[in-house]
DNA sequence: GAAAAATTTAATGTCCGACATTATAGTTTA
DNA sequence: TAAACTATAATGTCGGACATTAAATTTTTC
């Protein structure tokens, strides 16, 4: 029976890089030691990190504070857990991020608020998209768009690829900051907007517009791609509105 | 011996709001149950939650569990924990809140990034005042102003004033959520920045145009206070850069 | 021999108990 | 009255035990 050693992904191989925390260490100092490990292994978003009891182990600490660290980063979205399946990013972990929230729950009014705080938010980092995307990334937004279209026009469910087109833009503007603060904006308000009203598709007038705004971030006129996404995110707005007002709220 | 009887702040008088939570609750679910009794029972910052053994009892769940929720919370910077003196609240907790947590070690590459994100912000802020801000808060944002050009000309220290003066800025927009992300923004920014680069007094060549920009939101003329305010914004941005190339960073 | 079913296993999820630590409250002493 | 001491009640930490579950492995079945 040969052996057939797949380093089955990171379960030894990575996590030895975990120095013993001196006593008094915080959980904080938990997430330090944690996201210094994740830089220097080049971790990505869905892979895994050591178990629990290793991460202890290594940092000379007892696994209750390991999981209280954890609970953190699970809480704010950085991780996911999943039993036997381990302990995954769900975020990107490096030095450059600014790790957001965690909603408390929000109520109906807030929608507009949470939507206010978007919006120029969207409109720079669109506009950033047009000044500095590479052409690489030129590409892959029009391929996010005409897959948008593509789906939207044969009547499935297009929110994944409206998603997936955002994120595009989202990469494009050079700042990842823009991308992860608006993904947890937008998390906080579907939570808030599915409790009442459910999952309608929203923004569904607004996606011939994408197209106009996809050919301009790729043409580089910043002012236009601003002006589109306001647009977009004044309509979906009023649709909020609109549908805020038909159930009474 | 006469009992004195004082009912001690919030020991047993608080509390007795938890309702068990059904088994399989999440640590998130722990803390959504906080949030109603802290909201219920109106505490502020400042007051004291109940001790983790009674949340534990009353929540029908075990203390560990308590103890990886509150540490959440604790790395959000939303409580503050100190043993014997208990868990304290350390930011107000309510609906229509977004709690922003914790910041990861940021280079001072990323000081850039950071600014760039709080500047949209900034702009659509002061344009929202313009529009919105009532006449009491117009007579505050004066007074802040007022007191920020007094203090400056005085060579004292007007970081305080400068804050406070943005502050009430973001308040007179009307959406709490401005001013709490521009806030969390800025500290992650200015723990970035103290660092490698101390704290001298940043955006001193913006102080006179404090005075239009007040002028104009108090006027309502949103779109230059708007102008006003990306103009700081990227006054400060090019004194950040300079320092930054003095330094050979 | 390949697919399906059953078993094993390795991780998280949960609770409990014990003890250390410490800031406050209470008590004694000077 | 003030200072020093003691008691206490909370958090901080660890270890152990066990449940739960999803993946990995083995066995069975066709």
């Amino acid at each position: 029976m040969e052996t057939r050693t797949p380093p089955q992904e990171t379960a030894e191989s990575v996590g030895n890089s975990l120095k013993p925390l001196p006593p008094g260490s915080s959980s904080r100092d938990v997430l330090d030691a944690l996201s210094g490990m994740i830089e220097l292994e080049g971790l990505k978003v869905g892979d895994r990190l050591p178990p629990e009891i290793e991460i202890a182990n290594q940092l000379g600490i007892g696994r209750a504070k390991v999981r209280e660290a954890l609970t953190s980063w699970q809480n704010m979205g950085i991780v996911v857990r999943n039993k036997k399946a381990g302990t995954r990013l769900a975020a990107e972990v490096s030095a450059n991020t600014i790790h957001l929230p965690f909603t408390l729950k929000l109520e109906a009014e807030s929608l507009l608020r949470t939507h206010a705080v978007r919006r120029p938010l969207e409109i720079e980092a669109a506009r950033l998209a047009a000044l500095n995307c590479s052409d690489s990334q030129r590409l892959l937004i029009s391929a996010r768009v005409a897959e948008l279209i593509a789906v939207h026009s044969a009547g499935e469910d297009w929110r994944q690829a409206d998603y997936r087109f955002h994120a595009s833009l989202h990469e494009a503007c050079g700042n990842p900051l823009f991308g992860q603060l608006i993904r947890q904006i937008q998390e906080a308000f579907n939570e808030v907007y599915e409790a009442p009203f459910g999952q309608p598709h929203l923004g569904q007038a607004t996606i011939p517009m994408h197209t106009q705004l996809a050919e301009a971030v790729v043409a580089g006129r910043a002012e236009e791609a601003a002006r589109i996404v306001g647009e977009i995110m004044d309509m979906v707005e009023a649709e909020v509105l609109e549908i805020m007002e038909s159930q009474n709220v």
